[in-house]
DNA sequence: TCCACCCTTCCAAGCGCTTGCTAGGGAGGC
DNA sequence: GCCTCCCTAGCAAGCGCTTGGAAGGGTGGA
């Protein structure tokens, strides 16, 4: 028999293959339910609503992002390596948390109408000055270009990272750690031979 | 008194500011209405159904893309020139409809699951081998890297690319041209200095 | 060891409300 | 009179959630 920790868990992985998917809002409590196996009614035993399970969901991964950021921030201190530490971070949260990127780029709006959940707000905020310290720290140490904003090159890089969670699967040849060595070589040197 | 075409456009104009701020499954017919000025059964006067309504956006947004496209390579054949004027077709489109990218990279599933229509799906095809064959042909011409699979460079370029319009906003002395240009810049030069 | 009690988890039925949509009829313009 | 556009009332289906009760397992005391 299942531990509560247990099915809270099933639940919160199903919600959130489903919430991906589909969308939160397109999402029932009866697809959930039948995903897991129990009755919908009986979700309300583990949660409140079916907004604290998307906040679960999006919170847990946002604590995990602003948990490797930090310590990439700790461990850095040359733009380079920070940007690419940062890469790695994001990439292998994605990873981790294999639909809570694609919940959070579709549903920000959703998270946010509801004043979203504290620490989602305030991970957010970690992530975003996160980059925007590695590419002024690197604009301004001349490692990094200073003739476009970096108010125009973070959504740039930002977008192109975290959508990677909607297209990329991992190969026996092709993994995690060779996306993020690419995704650094399209950026920082470009396309151009 | 307003003719048939301006009310329809209203509706649509209307319709795809709620379904880009809000997702389309939680944007009720209501709520369309109300932003028209008129009552929710009225709708159905226009269009068949929501999905129509949906479907009318995506397809008018794909259509001018699909023109503008083909009108790049058929008067471009230097990959750099022909990814410019990509770039520019892109950005151009989306300014023309400011909210139909939105709803198209957020609802892309949704027009999926019904199999969307016909033209979207066509649609979308030819867009994403226009990029193919610019990223090919460069890699070929020795314009552009090869040491990166087009597979990866070309959805890191979608993505970066389509969501300007989830967050650009221009200004008198930065608007659609400058975008353009520095997201080229970043592109295909990168960012290292 | 056995039994009563408590707790956890779930089922089942249903509530109040919302959704997309239908159909009948009215109003205004030509 | 006819046509276009809209209002109005309401339908059927479905939504998130509540509540009462059942079932199973664990624990403690006799």
């Amino acid at each position: 028999m299942a531990t509560p920790v247990d099915r809270r868990d099933v639940i919160l992985e199903r919600a959130a293959d489903l919430f991906a998917k589909q969308g939160v809002a397109a999402t029932t409590v009866r697809e959930i339910a039948e995903a897991v196996g129990i009755l919908s009614g009986s979700l309300y035993h583990h949660f409140a609503s079916k907004d604290e399970i998307v906040d679960a969901i999006v919170t847990s991964f946002m604590e995990d992002l602003v948990t490797r950021y930090d310590a990439v921030l700790a461990s850095e201190s040359d733009p380079h390596a920070q940007l690419v530490g940062l890469v790695r971070a994001s990439i292998a949260t994605s990873a981790e948390h294999p639909h809570a990127t694609e919940i959070y780029q579709n549903d920000a709006r959703y998270l946010q109408a509801d004043d979203g959940s504290a620490a989602v707000v305030k991970g957010a905020r970690t992530v975003r000055s996160a980059w925007i310290q590695v590419l002024e720290g690197g604009a301004a140490a001349g490692v990094f270009r200073d003739d476009v904003p970096v108010k125009v090159v973070y959504p740039l890089l930002r977008d192109g990272l975290w959508l990677t969670a909607r297209w990329f699967v991992p190969t026996r040849t092709y993994g995690y750690d060779e996306l993020a060595a690419d995704y650094v070589k399209v950026f920082v040197d470009g396309i151009a031979r």
